[in-house]
Parts: structure tokens; C-alpha cells; sequence
DNA sequence: AGCCTACGCGCC
DNA sequence: AAAGGGCGCGTAGGCT
């Protein structure tokens, strides 16, 4: 059973079921509140709900209690047939891919929203939403989009791609409306603790004062530490001349002010990116308020608008606590994109090395001598392209035990050194050279000429790039649909997903429910591994823990 | 004053 | 240890 239905932004909305072969197969209706339409239908017969996108259609609805289980994100389904068609980045909004269809003028997507604070009520000021679409436009798309679904290359894969954005999409507006669990008074603690009394004025805390005087006295002069070229600038003052300020390079230097802008740096940060003024913008209500992006980055990856929710350092991760008489269950896949590696690779000996619980130490024995740390680096310089330190010679150990999964990666970086496209296991195409190229490096600054060494700088970035890419969606395509599987499970318990980071999932639960969540996160990760890959032997082990405080996991 | 880029660093 | 992939974000410093 589907229905299709298009919110008419009043919360109201239009309605048509939909037969199996995706046309109107039954009554169509206009519901004055779509909320309780919604939550009735779900109740009764549960079915996948066709809308025009996600990000706009369901947050209403959830507001309302209108929780669903299974949806088609048209505009999400569209930039993965888009994609695949060799079309990416065109407009992938229900009114453009109508307009594509009936041969009509596309109208650009309209500009990302910039991050709203949660406090902030300027976005209901100014609704510059479009008029709603009909129903038959979204019939006529949906339509559309299942035939060209079928003309993929795999179409059971990318139909099970196109099942897992949806779901992200879903679990993304959960999440997000479910908030981080956040105190606000453990996280002033510790920046009390780390930076000391904050200034009334809004300038820089007790310690960060303190050090920039003891870099003064360093290097006998006053500088504004924060400034990479004041810094460079006292250095050569001082008789040492420094390629950047870059921690690395500090870490280095034998000077009495290099210890101590490094500490300057660590501390400024924090306050910067996660101090007060952070907290104040996006913490409300015992929450970290951030909006999720299902598909943000081309590699299928998540990204997030505002408060950035998925760099919180692990220093901050104290202030996430789960509320009394709950937990949090954290769990975290290991070892997440060489397991994919081996699944998608068809290389048999490193598949054996996957299953069990500690792959590089499997990798060790077999072929670098038990040197677990050689066989690391040689298994992430190949999926990132590393071609130069002492990697070197271990990536030589693992071309010769591990062939088939070494031609895989090179034939991806070839394909892409020499322009192609590459495709994720499920079938999420790679954006076309140029959308990944920079200006500078394909367009030499004057004459026509072409800059032959920038050109191979630009192909070789390029074949790492895609070597990358086959890896890293196929990653995120395990992960949706891990989250796919267990929002479907979790309702059985009274748990709530509350975060989610790449390979890592946060449930808040009751504590005593937090037995039989941690079972539903094993069962989500062995579906996941089940649906995509089959009768792999490689396995996708989770680290689960069960904590009360976020930086207490693992 | 606003826009843009480079830098640096947090996360995976 | 060094340096390969993907991001978001805040700042400095240049530009218009």
C-alpha cells in the first residue's frame, strides 16, 4: 500500500492511493488536518508514504504525533537518478523534475536555508515557500522515477538505495526533533575548568588572557596569537622560519612560545566553536537543537546545518548526558570503511580478515609480520591514495597479499584520473570532474596553454578522490540503512535515536530498557550487512556501551 | 559594511 | 610520524 499526499502548507493536505504499480488506485481526498489523517493511516494499514520531500513534508507531521514508518523522498530519489544519469547537481526539487518531464523551463532549487537557532522565530517571518505542488505532479514524477529506477544498471540495488536516503531522511527529522540530551550546567563546568572565569564583556576567559601574556613574554613582544601570520611573523623575528602554524609543525619547534601557543590554540577553540556563545545559540530546554542533512555530502554522507553537531570534540562530549533514571547506548562500527573495502572488493583473503573482530590484527598476522600499526596505515593509504612517507613499502605488502581488493581501489582512481564516474555499491554516482575540480587547478592563470604538471596534480586529486568515493557511500549507504532498520525496531522499546555520526548511533532509553536496545543497534547492523552484501563473510562487529555520559563510551 | 578565500582544526 | 578521502565552522585578512 502507498499514498501519496501533498501538504498544502495550511496543515492540511491532498491524498490519493496509490495501486502497486504506482498509479491512483483508489480514493483521493483532501484531510483539513493531515496530521491526524496521517497518524490514522499508519495506524491501520502503515503504508509508504510518496511525498514531495522529506525535509518539509514531515516535520509538521511529526510535530503533530504523526510518526511513520516508511517513505519515497521524491526530491532525494531524484538526485539519485539524476546522478546516476550523469546529471548531477541540476535542480532536483518535484517542480523541477516536472518541469523536466512535460518540457517546461526548470526552476533553479531554491537556496539552502541558512542555519536557524532554535530560539530564533525570523523563518515564520519570512515564508517565502512556494505554492504547494498538485497531486498529480507528484504523481506524474513518482511515476516517472519508477521507470527510470528500472533502467539503472542494478535497479534491486538502487531500489534498496532509494529505500534507505528515504529512511535517513525520516530518522534525519527525528533525530533532529528529538534534540542531544545537553546540560547546560556540566558543560559550563568544563569550560570553567579548561578556560577559566569568562570575561563580562564577551572577551576572552581568565586563561586564554594569561597565555597570550606568557607568549608575549616568550617571544618580547605582544602579538595576537590567534593570527597565523603574527605568529609566523614572530617566529622569523626569532630566527625560525616556519612553512605554517600548523599544529604538527609547532609541535616541532624548539621554542619557549611553541608550547604554549599550542596550548593557546586547543583552549581558543574551544571557546570559539563550543564556548558560551555556542551553547547559548543552540542549547535550549536541556537539548542541543541541530538540523540533520541526509545526502548533504556527495559521498551520501550526512552533513548538518548550525551548532556543528558532528565535530563536538570528545572534550565536550561531557556535557551529553542522558536524563535521570535513562541511558544513552552509543554504538559505534569499527573498522567501518575497510570492512566495506572487503565486501565490496570481492577479495576473498581480505573478507576472511573481516570476519572476525580486529581486522588489522587479522591483516598483521597474515601479511606485515604482526605489526598491526604497519598493517593500518597500508589499508587507509590505499582507500585514501597515500602515495609518499613510510606507507610506502607496507602498501607494497598489501598490493601483493591483497590483489583483487588493491585493483579495486586503483581501478576507481584510474577511472577517475582519467574523468570518469564511479558508482557506490548500491549505485550513488560520483559527481563529474567539474564539480570536484578546482578552478585553479584545471584553468592555468594566463595564456592557453595547458599547465601539464597542474593538470596531473589536478588527475591525481581527482583518482584519490574516487578511489575514496566507492568506499566512504558505500560506507554511508550500510549506515542509512542500519538506521532504516532499527527505527523500524525501536519502537518496540521506549528508546529514541538521538544522534548519529557517520558510523556511530546514540539511543536515549530508560535503563532498563537499554538490554534489549542494544540487541535491536546488533540486529539493525547485521540487516544492513545482510540486505547490501548478502552471504559475506566479513562482518560489521558494533562496539555498543551503555552510559549515562557520552564522553564515558568505549 | 559586506563578500570572498585561506587557514586551521574539530569530527568521521 | 606523516599525509592520503569527506565535511562545518570561525577567524583573519584581503577585496570591492
Amino acid at each position: 500500500m502507498m499514498v501519496a499526499v501533498v501538504p498544502d502548507g495550511t496543515g492540511g493536505g491532498w491524498c490519493v492511493e496509490l495501486s502497486a504499480a504506482g498509479r491512483p488506485g483508489g480514493e483521493q481526498w483532501h484531510a483539513t488536518d493531515l496530521a491526524a489523517e496521517v497518524a490514522a493511516r499508519e495506524r491501520r494499514d502503515a503504508p509508504r508514504w510518496v511525498w514531495p520531500a522529506t525535509a518539509t513534508s514531515y516535520p509538521p507531521l511529526l510535530r503533530a504525533g504523526a510518526r511513520v514508518g516508511r517513505c519515497h523522498d521524491v526530491e532525494l530519489t531524484e538526485a539519485l537518478l539524476l546522478g546516476a544519469a550523469g546529471h548531477w547537481g541540476e535542480p532536483r526539487s518535484l517542480a523541477a523534475a516536472h518541469a523536466r518531464l512535460t518540457g517546461r523551463p526548470v526552476p533553479p532549487d531554491p537556496p539552502p536555508r541558512p542555519p536557524t537557532p532554535p530560539g530564533d522565530t525570523q523563518g515564520a517571518l519570512f515564508d517565502d515557500s512556494p505554492a504547494p505542488p498538485s497531486l498529480q505532479t507528484l504523481i506524474d514524477v513518482y511515476a516517472d522515477q519508477r521507470a527510470r529506477l528500472r533502467a539503472v544498471p542494478d535497479p534491486g540495488r538502487f531500489t534498496l538505495l532509494v529505500a534507505a536516503e528515504s529512511a535517513a531522511a525520516l530518522a534525519a527529522v527525528e533525530i533532529g526533533q528529538a534534540g542531544l540530551p545537553w546540560r547546560a550546567d556540566v558543560h559550563d563546568a568544563l569550560l570553567v575548568e579548561l578556560l577559566g572565569e569568562a570575561s563580562r564583556v564577551g572577551g576572552p576567559p581568565r586563561r586564554l588572557v594569561e597565555l597570550t601574556e606568557r607568549i608575549a613574554a616568550a617571544f618580547g613582544e605582544r602579538i595576537h596569537p590567534e593570527s597565523p601570520a603574527e605568529v609566523l611573523r614572530a617566529f622569523a623575528r626569532a630566527g625560525i622560519s616556519l612553512p605554517s602554524t600548523r599544529a604538527w609543525v609547532l609541535r616541532q619547534v624548539d621554542h619557549p612560545a611553541a608550547p604554549l601557543l599550542l596550548e593557546f590554540k586547543e583552549l581558543y577553540r574551544l571557546w570559539t566553536a563550543h564556548g558560551w556563545s555556542w551553547r547559548e545559540q543552540w542549547v535550549h530546554n536541556g537539548r542541543f537543537w541541530a538540523e540533520y542533512v541526509p545526502g548533504g555530502v556527495v559521498s551520501g554522507r550526512w552533513a548538518t546545518r548550525g551548532g556543528g553537531a558532528l565535530q563536538i570534540p570528545r572534550v565536550v562530549r561531557r556535557a551529553v548526558v542522558a536524563d535521570p533514571g535513562w541511558v544513552l547506548v552509543v554504538a559505534d562500527a569499527g573498522q567501518l570503511e575497510p570492512r566495506i573495502l572487503a565486501a565490496v572488493s570481492g577479495d576473498t583473503r581480505l573478507a576472511e580478515a573481516g570476519a572476525g573482530g580486529d581486522m588489522y590484527a587479522a591483516l598483521a598476522a597474515e601479511a606485515f609480520g604482526g605489526d598491526r600499526a604497519r598493517a593500518k596505515v597500508a589499508l587507509l593509504g590505499a582507500m585514501y591514495g597515500q602515495t609518499g612517507g613510510a606507507a610506502v613499502p607496507a602498501l607494497a605488502a598489501l598490493r601483493q597479499f591483497y590483489p583483487a581488493a588493491w585493483a579495486f581501489v586503483e581501478a576507481a582512481a584510474r577511472t577517475g584520473e582519467t574523468g570518469g564516474l564511479v558508482r557506490s555499491w548500491l549505485g550513488r554516482t560520483s559527481p563529474p570532474p567539474s564539480v570536484t575540480a578546482r578552478v585553479a587547478d584545471l584553468d592555468p592563470a594566463d595564456g592557453d596553454s595547458v599547465d601539464v604538471p597542474r593538470a596531473g596534480a589536478a588527475a591525481r586529486a581527482r583518482g584519490r578522490f574516487t578511489r575514496n568515493f566507492v568506499i566512504q557511500a558505500t560506507a554511508a549507504e550500510w549506515a542509512n540503512t542500519l538506521l532504516a532498520s532499527l527505527r523500524g525496531t525501536l519502537h518496540e522499546t521506549a528508546g529514541e535515536l538521538v544522534f548519529f555520526q557517520h558510523d556511530e548511533v546514540l539511543v536515549h532509553c530508560l535503563a532498563g530498557e537499554a538490554e534489549r536496545v542494544a540487541a535491536a543497534v546488533h540486529g539493525a547492523a547485521e540487516q544492513a550487512r545482510v540486505l547490501l552484501f548478502g552471504d559475506t563473510p566479513v562482518r560489521f562487529p558494533l562496539g555498543v556501551s551503555v552510559v549515562e555520559c557520552y564522553v564515558d563510551a568505549k
